[in-house]
RNA sequence: GGAGAGGUGGCCGAGCGGCUGAAGGCGGUCGCCUGCUAAGCGACUAUGGGGGUAUAAGCUCCCAUCGAGGGUUCGAAUCCCUCCCUCUCCGCCA
């Protein structure tokens, strides 16, 4: 959410932003509410004061002993005319809430403009791409070979868009996990969080999911719902504090299963675990003081690629323009790994900045002095990174012809001392 | 799931129809005192919104907020209803 001041002192701030992005919106009518919204208030206010004052001579009377019925009924009929106008308040206080979280975070300067995903920067490419002396195979192809990804059984057990990991297949993938999680614990500095999977519809109001995207959620039967990424419960863990100035900058991670209804992408990534209802990500989290978002934001991609450096897996980082960029940020950096048995790039993290977007919906505050207001904090997170998608990237960038696959070195000692996984494996 | 207790400022905690936006304490800030530390003394110390003035801040007036929403009343932290959350005991359970 945008802060409503904006809206007075710099609408065409606002304006140019949604430009950029190509967002349709109805600014005007947005500004129009909110004049009249403050007419109404002070309306409001006004009466309230009038009916306070006559409220405070009845009290004064009465400890004299006077008589206090024609002002009850003065302060009976104000507040005849008050109860009227506080309807219409609320009505319009209601539009307007509703208008303003719809619109969109302001991306920032440096952020390239653009229409779509055509117009992302790749700003560089790091590791080899692997030389192959055969036809590299897809994941779904390995997977099933080596008997580690059933897709079947996923479709019997849940549905299409399942994926079960199974055997050295599962060791794999909780391996990564272990292997990112320590590896931001122990080297980058964060808190290991491990929240509860389903969220509140406050907490996914405060990350902006709703109300825009409920149809990318799943909802439980008690109105709860399944976190379609950390990033929900780690930004709403402050919600509504006020912290102090010197336990900034906080960074978590968590690993968690994500869960995501995919409603719009009915055909597309149908085979393999590209995209599924239910993934693992391993998710960085900082909330942070105003200020240093671009050098926090540049340290926390530069800890995802840690990752997938330590892993060999050749990758890019791109800068998504602003017709490609998300409802929430002001600016993000994608991860790609190339895959070289679907021959493309594959999105594995997806780090963005916030400014106070989220956190004034989440009421996150801090105080930068001890005495002084607090101010929103500012947030920012990326994956660091997705565990499915690494799984995948693995199984075809480190396969033989033979369908064997090599297992990269730094997740050995989490797979005891495994080398390779070869088919039909415990 | 059943029974009970409770949710008040950064924290603890009083108040249970009217100068109570809220006693007292802790914490914090500033000042005094002090050879250092500790102690002591004094002042200040909730948030949001709107108006005026000034537009860097500041100053000033008003409104709202004592878990959330509604009701009673001229007036609600205080009374009534609904919901949420926390704690204790019992039941169930990985």
């Amino acid at each position: 959410m945008l802060d409503r001041r904006l809206l007075r002192e710099e609408p065409e701030k606002i304006r140019q932003a949604l430009q950029k992005r190509g967002y349709e919106f109805d600014l005007d009518t947005l500004i129009a509410t909110e004049a009249q919204r403050r007419e109404l208030l002070q309306n409001v206010e006004a009466l309230r004061a009038k009916r306070n004052k006559l409220s405070e001579q009845i009290a004064q009377a009465m400890r004299e002993d006077s008589d206090t019925r024609v002002r009850k009924v003065q302060a009976a009929q104000i507040g005849e005319d008050l109860a009227g106008r506080q309807q219409e308040l609320t009505q319009v206080e209601e539009r307007f809430e509703q208008m303003m979280l719809d619109l969109p975070n302001i991306p920032l300067d440096e952020v390239p403009v653009g229409e779509s995903e055509q117009d992302n920067v790749v700003m560089y490419e790091v590791g080899e791409q692997r030389k192959f002396d055969f036809t590299p195979k897809p994941h779904w192809e390995i997977g099933e070979q080596l008997g580690i990804l059933d897709f079947e059984g996923a479709a019997r057990m849940a549905g299409t868009r399942f994926v079960t990991d199974v055997g050295a297949g599962a060791t794999l993938e909780r391996a990564l996990i272990n292997f990112m999680l320590d590896t931001h614990t122990r080297k980058h500095g964060y808190t290991e969080v491990f929240p509860p999977y389903l969220a509140n519809e406050r907490s996914l109001f405060g990350t902006a999911n709703l109300p825009k995207f409920e149809d990318d959620l799943f909802k439980t039967t008690d109105g709860y719902y399944l976190i379609p990424t950390a990033e929900v419960p780690l930004t709403n863990m402050h919600q509504g504090e006020i912290l102090d100035a010197d336990q900034l900058p906080i960074y978590y991670v968590a690993y968690t299963a994500c869960f995501r209804r995919e409603a719009g992408a009915a055909g597309k990534d149908t085979r393999g675990m590209v995209r599924v209802h239910q993934f693992h990500k391993v998710e960085l989290m900082k909330f942070i003081k105003p200020g240093q978002g671009s050098a926090e934001l540049e340290k926390l991609v530069k800890d995802a690629e840690v990752i997938l450096q330590a892993l060999e897996l050749p990758y890019r980082r791109t800068q998504l323009c602003t017709g490609d960029m998300g409802f929430q940020p002001q600016q993000t950096f994608d991860l790609e790994v190339y895959c070289p048995g679907m021959d493309r790039w594959l999105e594995i993290s997806s780090c963005s900045q916030y400014g106070d977007f989220q956190a004034r919906r989440c009421n996150t505050r801090y105080r930068p002095q001890p005495q002084a207001k607090p101010e929103f904090v500012h947030t920012m997170n990326g994956s660091g990174v997705a565990a499915g998608r690494t799984l995948l990237a693995i199984l075809e960038n480190y396969q033989h012809e033979s369908g064997t696959v090599v297992v990269p070195e730094v997740l050995r000692p989490y797979m005891g001392g495994l080398p390779e996984i070869l088919p039909e494996m415990p």
